[in-house]
DNA sequence: AAGAAGTGCAACCGCGTATAT
DNA sequence: CATATACGCGGTTGCACTTCT
């Protein structure tokens, strides 16, 4: 709240202050009205960046990224504050849906939102959306992503009589093929990645990372912390989710426990909840798995997830290794097929390192998507995911909304903002805002070979 | 009315990247 | 080229406030 920086309740507390730079101890905690007021004085006087300077400079005891924070989530003008407009929720939809859990990127296409307040929004709004059972994407997003993906949903991926729940590991069916790398397409940037180049599945978790920077879309990893279903209580999450096991993360599995999902929730009008399990990631970004624990529903094994991304994937590796090796029987239930045995005998010799070549590669299920490279699966890189994340930012910076690069839209001389043209009054966000998306129609086709994700940009004026 | 549980938000932290030295 | 520093981003945490029981 701002009530922070009221200095209501809290005063300078030295022992608040953890690191010490200089010998002076930087203070933590909300800050204070007189602290606001010391770096809203220093940064009109000397301007943005070099922020170990504030406080050198001016006495405040502060880090400079704590400065560079309340600064730009708090003090600089033009911020807005309130709750989020309608138009802004849509656009913010839109752009989650487009670029994922990239809260600066969506930040800069509204004006006056910092990255911090649409996180922090889709954090508790979203989540509480789909914890209320509601759907969380508009139709026509919802509508975007199924046209752009309409050549893998012509043929369904979902086979209409679906795999038992008992072949979720492993299945060799090649229903699974395309439902994987489409699915992930409709709300996640992963799919700009599926659509080009290696499946992650494709390549062991170690090769894979947790964040890639600006050099690649940030894509909940299939083993990743982002890509696991939600901690919330089944209880209180929407049906839809509540059967969707940690095992299903595999995508072999998740395609097809997630038929049901498909089936029945695409049945919801005007808003649609994401549809797949990889779709949930978007929608719980940071706090989609926490400490709670999760029970499996496919087996009776549960999984303590830790906050830790390493943590959890040793859990999973873990619990997989578990599985394969301690529970035969069971496996001969679930993997009944010739077929289904030979994968899973290849994954335990993953798991047991003695093939470097994952599970779920080889096959025929791959053979024929076009999404995949070849099945060596030896390249986790992101050369694709460049050049399309380089395409976005390239038409980021195109947007009308984009903010002059070189002087703070907000800073002038004399501490008054200097507004744009783009800036940013409610009537504008009211104007604005629809404009952008209401002039976004959605795209019928890509015929460059993007993904859905990234094809999206075309659907904003002022990009074309 | 009181405690518990849930929610929302500000701030912190760690990591990656860019730039300077 | 290696190292240091600054910056930016996304995830996470802590806490005040609200709602529920």
């Amino acid at each position: 709240m701002v009530a922070n920086s009221s200095g209501a309740g809290v005063e300078d507390r030295p022992e608040n202050g953890g690191s010490d730079a200089g010998g002076v101890a930087l203070k933590k905690g909300p800050w204070t009205a007189a602290e606001d007021a010391i770096l809203v004085e220093y940064v009109t006087k000397h301007g943005e960046g070099n922020w170990n300077a504030v406080q050198k400079n001016s006495g405040l005891a502060r880090c400079g990224k704590s400065c560079r924070l309340r600064w730009a989530n708090h003090l600089r003008p033009n911020l807005k504050k309130g709750s989020f407009s309608a138009e802004e929720e849509r656009v913010i939809l839109e752009l989650h849906a487009k670029l994922g859990n990239k809260w600066a990127r969506m930040a800069a296409q509204l004006p006056g939102r910092t990255d911090n307040e649409i996180k922090n929004y889709w954090n508790t709004r979203i989540k509480r959306r789909l914890r209320q059972g509601l759907p969380v994407y508009p139709q026509e997003v919802q509508n975007q992503s199924n046209t752009v993906n309409q050549p893998n949903f012509q043929n369904p991926p979902y086979p209409q009589s679906p795999c038992p729940p008992s072949q979720t590991l492993f299945s060799s069916s090649p229903q699974f093929k395309p439902a994987f790398s489409s699915s992930l397409s409709l709300f996640d940037p992963i799919t700009t990645l599926s659509a080009h180049q290696t499946s992650p599945i494709l390549t062991p978790p170690y090769q894979r990372y947790k964040r890639s920077g600006d050099t690649g879309p940030d894509f909940p990893l299939p083993f990743s912390q982002a890509s696991l279903p939600s901690p919330l209580p089944s209880s209180s999450l929407p049906n839809q989710f509540s059967h969707i096991s940690p095992l299903q993360l595999n995508p072999v599995t998740f395609c097809q426990n997630s038929l049901p999902i498909l089936q029945t929730q695409f049945k919801f009008d005007q808003m649609v909840p994401p549809v797949l399990d990889f779709s949930i990631n978007p929608e719980l970004p940071s706090s989609q798995f926490s400490k709670k624990t999760h029970p499996y529903t496919a087996d009776n094994m549960k999984i303590n997830s830790s906050s830790s991304n390493c943590g959890l994937l040793d859990e999973l590796i873990g619990q997989a290794q578990a599985m394969v090796c301690n529970d035969s029987s069971r496996r001969q239930a679930s993997f009944g097929s010739q077929e289904e045995k030979h994968m899973l005998n290849d994954f335990e010799l993953f798991l047991s390192g003695s093939s470097t070549n994952p599970p779920f590669v080889s096959g025929p299920q791959w053979a024929d998507s076009t999404s995949l490279q070849p099945s060596t699966g030896e390249k986790p890189k992101q050369e694709p995911a460049d050049d399309v994340n380089s395409m976005n930012e390239d038409l980021s910076d195109m947007l009308i909304f984009h903010p002059a690069p070189n002087i703070p839209e907000w800073y002038s001389d004399n501490g008054v903002s200097i507004k744009q043209s783009s800036s940013i009054t409610e009537d504008d966000i009211g104007l604005d805002i629809p404009q952008l998306t209401s002039s976004s129609p959605v795209a019928t086709t890509t015929d460059h070979g993007w993904t859905p994700g990234s094809s999206s940009w075309d659907n904003f004026s002022g990009i074309c």
